[in-house]
DNA sequence: GGTCAAAAGTGGTTGGAAGTGGTTAAAATT
DNA sequence: AATTTTAACCACTTCCAACCACTTTTGACC
């Protein structure tokens, strides 16, 4: 499960680094796509080949149903750490993200997200001035 | 799994090459051929034969039935990659992709696809402008 | 609280793959 | 048979990702 909130950096040569407490977990190897709200997701291998299997048997000459498969699997990279213990992030992941060079990791349960310092200031600045409302939305969940 | 987008040039003498993250999955021998959307897709060949045995018990004297299978396989050609690993595009499935010289390869899960530049960046420009709710649209199908 | 070892974090270097243009051989067409 | 077109082959440059060397920080044990 991966829990937490981390700040590292991205080199100029597009290098991050994964959080030390996430990397067992995603040691399997990773996926990174574009997620919701300018963050970015990170996923276990198999968690995102789960997604894939899914899918398999969509007709794969439908368009509408294509769009959105489109745009999942041609926005994913899957990422190798080297010796180092960092990885890639291609640029237009890192663009996508408004990453300049402070990465905020976030644990999320069965995923990982990756936002721009900036972005996640804002964003979490303003769920936490209303922070109970938030909590309470999550009742129509029944959590 | 063929995941990410990459650029590739077209030369004067409509040779291609394949992204180099793609080239492994593909060298078992992979086929061309139309896609929707006005794309081209690029298969493995064992899963173009899956196709083949799908359609294989459709109604051979069905015209509405034969009409997109005959479209389908004579647009098809076998992809030979030269010694540079590059292979070249026939005029016919270029001009149906209205491709000029730049191309865009982009991983689908179990395909590929290749798309003029500028055919992509107008779907893809309209699938970004309102990109969280194509992917909430993924929820249809249980993601 | 101090010391030490192991892990975290950073920057630079380089070999090999990626990418590109040109040349020659072969084939097709007239 | 000659000319044009096509495709396979060869030579070269560029660039990036893996590797190496080093510093800093953390935490464990005395």
């Amino acid at each position: 499960m991966f829990l937490g909130e981390y700040k590292h950096n991205c080199d100029d040569k597009n290098r991050l680094r994964l959080p030390p407490k996430f990397r067992k977990d995603l040691s399997g190897g990773a996926v990174i796509t574009k997620g919701n709200d300018g963050c970015l997701f990170v996923v276990p291998k198999n968690q995102f080949e789960k997604v894939l299997e899914k899918v398999d048997n969509l007709p794969m000459f439908n368009s509408k149903a294509q769009m959105p498969l489109r745009m999942l699997f041609s926005s994913a990279v899957e990422v190798q750490e080297d010796n180092q213990g960092r990885f890639l992030l291609p640029a237009n992941l890192k663009d996508f993200a408004k990453i300049n060079k402070e990465v905020i990791f976030i644990g999320v349960g069965n995923r990982v997200e990756l936002w721009s310092q900036e972005v996640w200031d804002k964003y979490s600045e303003n769920a936490n001035s209303n922070f109970d409302q938030i909590l309470s939305d999550l009742g129509e969940y029944g959590i």
